[in-house]
RNA sequence: GCCGAAGUAGCUCAGUGGUAGAGCGGCUGUUUUGUAAACAGCGGGUCGCAGGUUCAAAUCCUGUCUUCGGCUCCA
């Protein structure tokens, strides 16, 4: 860390020192838990009995802390050993304190791993020996920290709290539940201004805000929460996107196949679903029959169905299947947001039934795909080999999990990937590859997935007849590039701020016309006309507006590329397109507009992400 | 699920017990527009939903649905 960096850690524990310094002082019953440093800020995690602290007390806490500052306290720090830190948890009724501190000592030398070592006072290096913890006076207010703090309350730049919110003392839900009062801070004024500014800039790119404004998808009340419904704009994002996904998976190999929206929980019960995801299914209830149906929360058990429909042969394999499809999962409802978690996702799934020896160069050929996919929509890629752990929440041999999770990791070598591995983050049934692809705003996120299973082929008892004649087990590799469509859509519309490629962009190309004349409205059908003959996505503005207006409306939807259309056109057959900025390199130059349908039309095949024009 | 906040016109929001508002969008008319907002007029809301309190409820109370923030982030 540097020391600029420690300044400004030493601030934001300040603060939060300080925070809890103004709490204490207008609710004196407070009951402090513990107060962190965190990215951009801090927070501490406050009981008062009885009492709920809301965001409209910031204003009096801020002044309370102002309070303190203005005073100009110097912080005295002073050591205790464990035993009289303890009495003075007890003393001072902070029994949350104390129950931190008696887990300290009955852990002795070690420090549990949940144990908080800042709030504790214990440096990291002195993890292994613990004898003493510090304690941080300002004024008449004492509290139990490792800090470091600045030297006096003055000299911690500047801060705003945020906002508040329920968290569960140490994490767990069956504790009680604290009030966390979040602050952001900085070491100057403008710093803070600044971060204030970006969080504004990154609430414009909020794909929930950008889904209304650009109309692509919305929620309806009468329909649920977690289920969302596009409009005609962005059911042609979902539809550009899944045909690229399924026309890489074709194109190596794989047939689409179609399997219902509900099953009978036989089905799960066989595949060993049932148990693990039992409670996220959603029940359907049959009047005519006695069945126990679901929805599919999962395309995978189906398609061992169709695998399983014939004898297969050495020869045959591989076999791949692909769909794109609605699976159903009944997240928690506190879990829902936006498209980023729902209750209705759909993912380009796909299953390689295939001969063990065939594995590697079938995950070559998704790996490649994938790589593909994640150029086109400009995200670059890392990817996470997800291993098991030493837990017991997995199916399947343990022998066949290390010999699958070493076949994985020589697939991602050969094919150059940037890597890194990590126990404990593989499915139930067997390791994957999680693909974690980088936004515009450099937030990482994990999409697409490659995912060996062992243990439903087993489960299924699926066979294939080997060279020898004799049954063996074939070994199933689910696959996802996109991931979900509306995860991925809710990534890819902030990543692109709604400012899609041409390829993917609802709307390609508007046409504006410059008066109604009719001499003006014939030349702009005729343009119309040869768009849709290049089978562009095309709209047509003829409304009574001011030019200003439709290149201003045309801006706001993010149409790639415009035409003015009036006189100078009709009389020349020439346009000159307006070019979104963020895919235009160069000044436009007029053509003659066959050339700019076609062109454009080239651009949307090629699925370029700049403009050629 | 739990804690907190919120839900008023298509969108963004004002309105704290006494006749539901603004801007933008929409519609109509005037204008016939040349590269980021012409002008005028007119529509548009059971104030999320259901109960309750009151002479009177968008406003107060209860329930419910929906949305947002957080519950993982810590040397």
């Amino acid at each position: 860390m540097s020391d600029k960096n420690q300044d400004l850690h030493a601030m934001r524990h300040s603060l939060a020192h300080i925070m809890a310094t103004a709490v204490t002082k207008l609710w004196p019953e407070a009951k402090l838990g513990v107060g962190p440093v965190v990215e951009n800020g801090f927070y501490y995690d406050i009981d008062v009995p009885k009492v709920t602290i809301s965001e409209s007390d910031f204003k009096i806490i801020e002044k309370e802390m102002y309070k303190v500052i203005n005073a100009k306290q110097p912080f005295e720090r002073s050591l205790m050993s464990v035993d009289k830190a303890i009495a003075w948890a007890k003393s001072s009724h902070q029994p949350y304190k104390e129950e931190l501190l008696n887990d300290l000592k009955r852990a002795g030398t070690t420090v549990a791993k949940d144990l908080d070592a800042d709030t504790l006072g214990i440096a990291t290096d002195e993890k292994s020996k613990i004898d003493e913890v510090s304690f941080y006076q300002n004024g008449d207010f004492t509290d139990l920290c490792r800090g470091p703090h600045v030297a006096s309350t003055d000299k911690v730049g500047a801060f705003k709290l945020m906002r508040i919110a329920g968290a569960y003392w140490r994490g767990k839900d069956t504790n009680p539940q604290m009030q966390r009062l979040y602050g952001v801070a900085f070491a100057t004024k403008e710093e803070l201004a600044a971060h204030l500014t970006m969080l504004e800039e990154a609430k414009k790119r909020d794909h929930r805000k950008l889904g209304v404004e650009l109309d692509l998808f919305l929620f309806s009340d009468l329909v649920g929460s977690g289920l969302p419904l596009f409009t005609p704009r962005g059911t042609v994002l979902r539809e550009e996107l899944t045909n690229y996904s399924n026309q890489l998976r074709e194109s190596r190999g794989f047939a689409k196949v179609w399997v219902p929206h509900m099953t009978k929980t036989d089905l799960y019960k066989a595949s060993g679903h049932w148990a693990k995801f039992g409670d996220e299914l959603f029940l359907v209830k049959s009047q005519e029959t006695s069945d126990e149906l679901v929805l599919k929360p999962m395309n995978c058990p189906h398609h061992t169905r169709i695998f399983a429909s014939k004898q297969r042969s050495y020869r045959d394999m591989p076999i791949r299947y692909l769909e794109t499809t609605t699976v159903y999962r009944d997240e928690k409802s506190g879990e829902l947001g936006g498209l980023n978690r729902v209750r209705s996702i759909t993912q380009d799934d796909s299953h390689v039934f295939c001969r063990p020896d065939q594995i590697e160069t079938e995950i070559d050929g998704l790996l490649a795909s994938a790589h593909e996919l994640y150029s086109a929509v400009g995200m670059k890629l890392r990817v996470r080999l997800s291993y098991r752990d030493e837990s017991d929440a997995y199916l399947g041999d343990k022998k066949l999990w290390e010999q699958a999770q070493k076949q994985l990791k020589a697939a991602v070598i050969s094919n150059k990937l940037d890597y890194f591995e990590e126990e404990g983050e593989a499915a139930f049934y067997g390791p994957k590859i999680d693909f974690m692809a980088t936004d515009a705003i450099g937030r990482e996120h994990q999409l697409a997935t490659v995912q060996l299973d062992f243990v439903q082929p087993e489960r299924f008892e699926l066979e294939y007849i080997d060279q020898g004649g004799k049954p063996a087990q074939p070994v199933m590799i689910h696959c996802a590039l996109l991931g979900s469509i509306e995860r991925f859509l809710s990534v890819y519309i902030e990543h692109t701020a709604g400012s899609f490629p041409v390829w993917v962009a609802p709307e390609q190309v508007r046409i504006s016309s410059v008066n109604q004349e009719d001499s003006t409205l014939e030349f702009v059908k005729k343009l119309e006309d040869e768009a849709i003959k290049h089978g562009l996505r095309v709209h047509v503005d003829n409304d009574n507006d001011s030019v200003g207006k439709k290149i201003r409306n045309a801006e706001k939807a993010r149409v790639p590329y415009m035409l003015v259309v009036g006189v100078k056109e009709i009389e020349t057959g020439e346009v000159t397109p307006r070019i979104r900025n963020d895919l235009q390199v160069q000044e436009p130059s007029s053509m003659q507009y066959q050339n700019f349908f076609k062109s454009v039309a080239n651009e949307a095949k090629s699925r370029v992400s700049k403009s050629s024009l």
